[in-house]
DNA sequence: AAGGAAGACAACCGCGGTCAC
DNA sequence: CGTGACCGCGGTTGTCTTCCT
């Protein structure tokens, strides 16, 4: 029924059904954009027709949800979100429709071109499955306190920045939206039960994470009710004890990748540190860790350590 | 500077669920 | 109840860009 493969097949479905397929043009973004605005979404055959956009109905609403819809937002992953995305695929697996609910202006085609190229490559370097517990003790207890310092450096700097009498004017992007939704989605557990579907709540009262002490600028605003405390000082409990300021300056300029950097030096530190249980940490064998991996002066952009 | 490799992203495909008829 | 149209989701693929040699 379909054309055998790719666009080059675009001219014999065309002679079906006279329908484009590929690459959306600037017109036919406007067109699409302009029916929707009088029309509403939904019902997107018929607007396809009616709008005389020769793409299918479901191209259509693809276009207009993970791209044309002035809500979409675009670039870099903010570290909140990153976490966010980390935290919530813990919980629901590859369901990326559901984890791009809690991330506003965000589509569940970026997360997920998100995950597979960038959390699926990581795993793949360390030579382990991107769904092992080998792999999620490591972003739990390496990566995910890692972003929770850089989210607390910016907010800091960002407040320094505030109250300081400036003599640079240039304005310190806030924390994004992504910031408030930290809150809205600490409920519930963090487990890395390999069964996402069957999750349930109580596993989080049973969590095995010690709850060390730590100061959370989020926590003000986190009901007390929510597990989102137990989220970051979960996350944060094996961290090992990095300066923030190591992250620089605020949120401008931060690297959005959390995992840049170079894996041996990375877990290297993390073993030795004193402060940070490492006996939670997969035990890797540092030599089957090769040379060729980023340099951490990427990460921690500003002051490399 | 050129060509290849890898990465990032946009778009398509197939499947299952829902709903109207 | 069966059927078909439509919609949404997750997986996959194609294309463009960037990086590296």
């Amino acid at each position: 029924m379909d054309a055998p493969c790719g666009w080059s097949s675009a001219a014999a479905v065309a002679e079906e059904e006279d329908l484009r397929r590929g690459p959306w043009t600037v017109e036919e973004d406007v067109v699409l954009t302009g029916y929707v605005a009088a029309q509403g979404e939904g019902r997107w055959n018929e607007l396809a027709r009616a709008a005389g956009l020769r793409r299918t109905g479901k191209s259509c609403r693809l276009r207009w949800l993970n791209y044309l819809r002035p809500d979409v937002r675009r670039g870099d992953f903010t570290p909140q979100e990153q976490l966010l995305i980390l935290e919530l695929h813990f919980r629901w697996g590859n369901r990326w429709s559901k984890i791009a609910q809690h991330l506003p202006g965000r589509t569940d085609n970026e997360i997920k071109n998100y995950w597979r190229t960038r959390v699926q490559k990581h795993a793949k370097q360390l030579g382990c499955d991107v769904n092992s517990r080998q792999f999620k003790d490591v972003m739990r207890h390496l990566w995910m306190p890692r972003l929770v310092e850089r989210i607390q450096a910016a907010a800091a700097a960002d407040a320094a920045a505030a109250t300081a009498p400036t003599s640079s004017s240039e304005h310190v992007a806030p924390p994004s939206a992504a910031h408030d939704q930290l809150v809205v989605v600490g409920r519930g557990d963090m487990c890395h039960s390999p069964d996402q579907s069957t999750m349930t709540s109580s596993t989080a009262g049973s969590s095995s994470t010690s709850t060390t002490s730590t100061s959370v600028p989020y926590g003000e605003q986190l009901p007390s009710s929510t597990n989102h405390h137990l989220l970051m000082t979960s996350v944060t409990a094996a961290a090992p004890d990095w300066s923030s300021d190591q992250c620089g300056s605020a949120s401008a300029g931060i690297s959005n990748d959390m995992f840049e950097g170079s894996w041996s030096e990375l877990l290297a530190r993390a073993y030795d540190d004193d402060g940070a249980d490492s006996s939670l940490l997969p035990d890797f064998q540092m030599s089957k860790i090769g040379d060729n991996w980023w340099s951490l002066e990427d990460i921690w952009s500003q002051q490399p350590y």
